[in-house]
DNA sequence: CCTTGACCTAGAGCGCACTCCAGCATTTAC
DNA sequence: GTAAATGCTGGAGTGCGCTCTAGGTCAAGG
């Protein structure tokens, strides 16, 4: 499998596969006589996976310590296992604020439709109705 | 309220104070007689309001557009829903892929808890069982 | 007075994650 | 045999969201 047909069938650009080679994300394929990289089939569940860690926020540094640390064989599985439980804890705390954002946003929008059935008789900031309700600064 | 104070209260930096303001995320402060700005506490909601969009990981542009959007009044109210009500849509399916990630996570978390359990026993990439259990490739 | 600290401006610089470009080689189809 | 498609390299460029710098002003305390 050359890198056009693994581009098309991973999703991501002929170029950000040569990058993720480059930064180590990626093992350096075999290449044919003409010099041309040749993938093996199995590369595309290892890409699969390295998009679900970008999903979840995870820097291409880290990924590339995962992956190093993955070449280095089964005695590693322990940092990568720390690693996993670093970013899940991170993703469930992302998880959070996304739902408390999503209240916030459901909030404002009844505020809106509210305001834009009412015929717009009341002109007061909804930032401040937003506070008084005590939706915002939970943190921060 | 300089902008100082200012910054220790909401949690930006100087630096990003002023640069919203350039930007026209933060209305134009008022200014002293030595040319400083000067904060009306108010403006804290709508920074606190303005930290909740950005968690939701829209960019500084639509920001400011809806920035824009609420100086020019009541009227425009109804593109200031439209706004909120992609960003809910955005914010939830991201929910969604986080969930998935996690579910993930935790399937190789556990693996891996195995995996050294059993004394580095397996040596098969985990990568691949992933596969065969149909987590990755949901989506892609 | 004079120093210290908080503030000011315009503009440069940074880290990230790609993305694009020029110039070239190879392969495939007609 | 030639043209189009696909691939290669090294390196430059991009957009984002800040962050930092240089060189200055201003107000308060000793």
């Amino acid at each position: 499998m050359y890198i056009g047909e693994l581009s098309t069938q991973s999703g991501l650009s002929i170029d950000t596969l040569r990058y993720y080679e480059k930064i180590g994300l990626i093992p350096d394929p075999t290449r044919d006589q003409g010099g041309r990289r040749v993938y093996q089939e199995s590369i595309k569940d290892w890409i699969a996976f390295l998009k679900k860690l970008r999903a979840t926020g995870m820097g291409v540094k880290d990924m590339a310590r995962y992956a190093a640390l993955r070449e280095m064989g089964p005695e590693t599985a322990n940092q990568r296992r720390k690693m996993l439980e670093d970013r899940r804890d991170i993703v469930s705390a992302k998880i959070d604020e996304l739902s408390d954002c999503l209240n916030l946003l459901n909030y404002k929008i009844d505020l809106y439709e509210e305001m834009e059935r009412d015929g717009l008789k009341t002109s007061s900031p909804l930032e401040a109705k937003v506070q008084t309700k005590g939706l915002l600064k939970k943190e921060n």
